[in-house]
DNA sequence: ATGGGATATGTAGCACGCTACATTTTTGTG
DNA sequence: CACAAAAATGTAGCGTGCTACATATCCCAT
């Protein structure tokens, strides 16, 4: 509604123009920022939430930091950066594998458990808000295109 | 075609489980991935990239650090810190506004033209890549999907 | 058994996003 | 005019991503 297309804020002349790695810049950013403001309460983040979900995920099994790292999508520094602002809160719990000292075995802690249990409806909530306004066969569709999107990305980097 | 939705190494059962915010992060860290590797040699990166475009866009008006943060949605300390290393390689000069000092007039340089027209077309073809198997329809259809999702996200925030 | 390559993890340093607070300059109102 | 509020910019410090290099551990072939 106060859309103002002539003004120097907008960057693009009309929303045709704006070059999709745009777009999903947006939307990644704002959504990370909502769900930060979110978790700030509980002294959480988005890239550490995720962690913590995949180590509740796979509780069964024995989990490394490269493991986290292939799953998440990020390179292992980044991995642990996060392990160790986690392990610091005791959402997580890192031992040298006895087996084999070359590995770590990463665990969530029952606080992990915990944060899991009371967070997961939220977050589950506020991912719903991306497809407020959408139809069930929308939502579907959009799932579809992404899913090519991200098979466009993952070949040929 | 290599599938292993069984692996530790895949975080969701399945595709549809996958939150739809963690797949805006995957292609989001993708496309920003792929685009920074290709202007490593330029000495770039994207967000540098895309205050360069903007000042380009608006080389004939007057531009200040809060316009650039309005128009890219970053808050001004960043917009600071892009600005001091675009500075630095002499794509961008800043000046103190003679008419109102509490003014920084931001302009594109020479060299920054010299960039923009180098490196357009590469940027534009970085941004198909996102669409690579889709028809004109589909890109149509997803254009709007995600317009339709970023009103989602700038309402009510 | 042992030495070299493979594998997993660790460290350093940077870019870019943020919040919170500080400074500078203008604006507006008594 | 003067002073307080508003607005633009600046600084400090942190989280999360990266690359490049270093270290630790294991595995395997000779």
């Amino acid at each position: 509604m106060t859309c103002k297309n002539t003004e120097k804020t907008e960057f693009f002349r009309d929303k045709e123009h704006e070059p999709l790695g745009f777009k999903f810049r947006l939307i990644h950013e704002a959504f990370a920022k909502r769900l930060n403001n979110q978790l700030r309460e509980e002294d959480m983040t988005f890239s550490q939430m995720m962690v913590v979900s995949y180590l509740w995920e796979n509780r069964e099994k024995k989990i490394t930091q490269k493991d986290i790292s292939e799953a998440l999508h990020i390179k292992h520094p980044t991995t642990i950066g996060l392990l160790k602002r986690l392990e610091e809160k005791e959402m997580v719990k890192v031992v040298v594998d006895p087996d084999n000292r070359k590995y770590r075995n990463i665990a969530i802690t029952q606080k992990g458990n915990d944060f899991i249990r009371r967070s997961d409806d939220r977050r589950k909530h506020t991912d719903k808000t991306l497809v407020e306004s959408f139809s069930d066969e929308e939502v579907v569709l959009l799932r579809n295109l992404l899913d090519r999107v991200i098979d466009n990305m993952s070949n040929a980097q």
